[in-house]
DNA sequence: TGCATTGCTTTGCATTACAAAATACTTAAC
DNA sequence: GTTAAGTATTTTGTAATGCAAAGCAATGCA
């Protein structure tokens, strides 16, 4: 029983350590974090048509729009409409924005693959089990997370035994 | 060289699910994010003046006081002014802010420990330790982390080995 | 007393965030 | 082919964050 708090801690610990560092990023790029996070996410996945950048952020439509309406004004993003579909509209990081992400200083994960690999065989397995379990417990461990650290999200979920905020966001109270 | 990504990947599953769940409870109780994060700050650490609750969330001060001034106009937070230094401003939940918590549904971290609890000691010990190395490895090692999953910040930092991000946010470029 | 410091609030501004309405396009039905 | 329904995005309107800089009050020290 005080194991568990340890593990508490430590979560703690690893969430924040990772919000400190998209802050610094943040600062550093002279974006602000949802921004950065558009950003990161277009880095990972290649252009995305808004609705698609809205649910793997997790956020409306509409906030997403106008996140990306001051990124095009820096010229980091591209707004281009599909070809085949007119109504689709799609979000491509230009080459200053992807070069921008590039001159970014090491980021978390760079850090973490190097401590990383360093470690003994069974060290590597031992933690990959571990996060395997606790991402278990938190019910994420159907979310299908790119692998990146700093920043971004996804959604995909189909399967059952989810906790239903995991599904959908709906709710009646509202400040 | 596998490995580390299904670890980065993992890692961002359980941050995101963390995320995810602040939402929900964010929704359910009728606060924004920052609103639910300062009221599970000062259920944890007690009444706090509005420096240090900013300095544990990492906000501004001016950014607090204007958190707390809608908090208090919903009446789940008292201001008090010290007696012994009246510059100081004491942040103090109320009984109605404290019953908002408490009725809050089950939350991440009770799930979490409950699940924790049933394992075998073996798997504790290596859930702790692994997640003890992973939060070396971020650099979140030396961060004092409440017990609290859901949200909330800590920043006490005095040692070294550090990244300076983590110690104290400076830097200048603006958007 | 004089004055720098500390702690908080106010002010002004940019950004985020979302619901609801409006717009533009696509597809299915008839 | 025209209409109706549905889909994708933007617009609009409002509230909340977030911060720097300025302002104000209390403290403490020289």
């Amino acid at each position: 029983m005080e194991k568990s708090q340890d593990a508490l801690v430590l979560l703690r610990q690893i969430i924040r350590a990772t919000d400190l560092h998209d802050k610094h990023l943040s600062r550093l790029t002279g974006l602000t974090m949802p921004q950065l996070m558009v950003m990161q996410t277009l880095r990972i996945n290649g252009p995305l048509t808004i609705g698609m950048l809205a649910k793997e952020m997790n956020l409306a439509q509409a906030t997403v729009t106008s996140i990306l309406d001051r990124l095009e004004r820096k010229e980091l993003v591209r707004r281009e409409r599909s070809h085949t579909d007119k109504r689709k509209v799609l979000a491509c990081p230009t080459e200053a924005g992807l070069e921008l992400l590039k001159s970014a200083p090491a980021t978390l994960q760079d850090t973490f693959i190097r401590e990383f690999e360093d470690m003994h065989d069974w060290e590597q397995s031992m933690i990959v089990a571990s996060l395997e379990r606790v991402s278990h417990i938190l019910g994420a461990h159907h979310i299908d997370a790119a692998p990146m650290l700093d920043i971004g999200a996804l959604d995909r979920s189909t399967d059952s035994g989810v906790p239903d905020y995991l599904r959908d966001e709906q709710s009646p109270l509202k400040n």
